[in-house]
DNA sequence: CAGTAATAGATATGAAGCATAACTATCATG
DNA sequence: CATGATAGTTATGCTTCATATCTATTACTG
C-alpha cells in the first residue's frame, strides 16, 4: 500500500470525529470490518495473481467439477455476464477448462486443470492463514456465534430478490 | 484445523452447490451477509435518493457541523477525491453548504442546511427501522458479542503495520 | 412435427465505488 | 522570501455489478 516517506510535521486532524449515529448499525460495522477483510485477503491472493472473484470461482469449480456457468453464477450471487469474463481469465491461465456437455450443446462443463488445482491448494492455504490469523483471540464459540448471525441475515434478506 | 467435508466427484444434481470450503471463513461470510444488506439498505434509501456514501456523509456532517472535507474523508475512510463528488451532489441538492473557513482559505466548513437536517431526520428513522428488522430475534447480547467481534477486526487491520 | 418459448452463454454498455497522479491556491516554516 | 506541506479539485483508470440484447441450442405445445 502506500507507505509515506516524509512524516508530516504535526498531525493535525487530532479533532475527533463523532460516528457514534452510525455505529449503532450492525451494517456499519460489516461494512467497516468487511473493507478492511477485503483489503487483506487482495493482498494475500496477490501472490497468486487472484481476486477474491477468480478465487471464489476457482474453489467452486475445483470443489464442484462439471459446473456450469449458470450455477455458478447463481453460487457466487452475481449476475452471469459478469462471470463470463472471470471464466475467461482462468481459462485463458489454463487453470480451468471449458469442456462441452454432450447432453446439452449450449452448456459448458467446468473443470480444474491440474495447475487449477494446485493453485487451488497454495491459495487456500494462504487464505486459510490469514483467517487463522483474522480470527485470532477469537474463541470458536464467539466465532460460531458471529457465523451465526451473519448467515441468519443473509438468509433472511436472500428472499427479497426474484423468486 | 477444522474437519474437511467430503465432496462430490461430479456435480450433476445442479441443485446444490457445495461452498463449504470458502464457508470455512468468517470473510466469506462477512461478504455474504453485507451484500444483502447493502442492497437492503439501498432500497431503505431510495425514497430519500440518498445512497450509502451520501447518507453517511450527511449523517457525519450533521452530527459534525463545521467538518472539512479531508476530515470527513478520513472518517468515511475514502479517497478525498471521491468524497468530491459527494459533497457536490449534496450540495447541489442543498442538503449541505460549503462554508469558507476564514483562518484557512484552503478549507472548507461543511455545515447541513434545514434541508439537510430535515433529510437526516427523516432517513436515520427509516435506517433505524430497517435495522430493528434486521436484528430481529437477536438478542442484545449476541448483537454486542457480534458488534465487538466486528470492530476489533477492523481496528486490528486498520493499523495493519507496526504501531 | 412445426412454431414458439425458455435456457446457456456471450457481448456491449453504463453506473458506482475506489485509487493514484497531478494541478491550484493557500498556509507554514526555515 | 523560498520551499515545502496541506485543502480541495480534476482527470483517469480499474474493479465490481446490473441491464439489455444477441446467438445457438433445447424444451414445450398446439
Amino acid at each position: 500500500m502506500r507507505t509515506p516517506v516524509s512524516k508530516p510535521a504535526v498531525n493535525h486532524t487530532a479533532t475527533h470525529v463523532d460516528d457514534s449515529t452510525l455505529r449503532e448499525a450492525l451494517g456499519y460495522h460489516m461494512k467497516r470490518s468487511f473493507n478492511h477483510v477485503q483489503a487483506d485477503l487482495t493482498r494475500v491472493l496477490k501472490p497468486f495473481e487472484l481476486r477474491m472473484l477468480t478465487y471464489t470461482a476457482l474453489v467452486l469449480i475445483t470443489d464442484n467439477p462439471g459446473l456450469r456457468q449458470s450455477q455458478l453464477a447463481a453460487a457466487m450471487d452475481i449476475e452471469r455476464p459478469n462471470l463470463v469474463v472471470i471464466i475467461d481469465e482462468l481459462e485463458r491461465r489454463d487453470l480451468i477448462l471449458r469442456e462441452r456437455v454432450p447432453t446439452d450443446r449450449r452448456a459448458y462443463a467446468l473443470q480444474p486443470t491440474l495447475a487449477g488445482r494446485q493453485l487451488y491448494e497454495h491459495a487456500l492455504k494462504a487464505v486459510r492463514a490469514h483467517e487463522a490469523q483474522l480470527t485470532q483471540g477469537i474463541d470458536e464459540q464467539t466465532r460460531a456465534t458471529v457465523i451465526a448471525v451473519l448467515r441468519g441475515i443473509e438468509k433472511r434478506l436472500a428472499g427479497g430478490e426474484a423468486p
